[in-house]
DNA sequence: TTTAGTGTTATACCTAACTATAACACCAGA
DNA sequence: TCTGGTGTTATAGTTAGGTATAACACTAAA
């Protein structure tokens, strides 16, 4: 797992975003376990604190399940639910917002499909 | 000028940004004034070293010229430079991105298209 | 029961980004 | 020259997010 950090997000937000991008993509699934704090700390020279705020958060958006003494581990169910809330996040907020700026800036979806960047 | 506070970016950040889409919009055009540091900052409650924040970006970016003793104003062309990089940046940033996260999505730009939200 | 792996926490310190309050420096117009 | 508007800056304090180092608590397996 290698990151590229930016400075302006808190590193345990941006540790948090990486993770959850890994179980989207499959690199750790529905029960199995995740690289340890320790693991990580050393990783990436990384206080184990901020690594734990991190996992704190998938804990409270119940991606995450702690178990003391062995580790951290993806919840049944996790994967779809997180797929689940990406794609209503981007229908509801994301979406809206970009066909504005579009708009604003002169171009039409029609045009950008023309680029080749899809096919 | 009203502004909904996130708490994940600095407010100097985000008020820079809305500065910045307030020329985009037209409401400041080429030449004409700012409101002044004081009065952002009692309007929104916020110090005034943080304004002062804000408008040295918009300095060192170019937009906005300081005139000491009279206040900020946009600078000459400023608008279109905006235009300009905002384009850009939508173009080779933003979107090869966005055409990713649809694809991972499972969505389709046409079926996007189709819910109404366009026209 | 020891060991080596987990997560957790305490102490102490740093920095960026704020806050409030106040004073300083500059400029145009009455 | 004074006044009322500009931007700037100093002082002092708060909070979030980070650092290093070390110790504590739990669990499985040898």
């Amino acid at each position: 797992m290698e990151i590229s950090w930016n400075d302006r997000d808190p590193i345990y937000r941006q540790l948090h975003d990486r993770l959850v991008e890994m179980i989207l993509e499959g690199t750790y699934r529905n029960g199995d376990s995740l690289p340890s704090v320790r693991q990580i700390s050393a990783d990436h020279r990384i206080n184990p604190i901020t690594v734990s705020k991190a996992f704190q958060l998938l804990v409270e958006e119940g991606v995450v399940e702690k178990k003391r003494g062995l580790g951290m581990y993806v919840m049944m169910g996790a994967t779809e639910k997180l797929a689940r809330d990406e794609k209503k996040f981007f229908l509801t907020e994301e979406w809206p917002r970009l066909v504005e700026k579009i708009k604003r800036l002169g171009l039409s979806i029609e045009e950008l499909l023309e680029e080749g960047s899809v096919k």
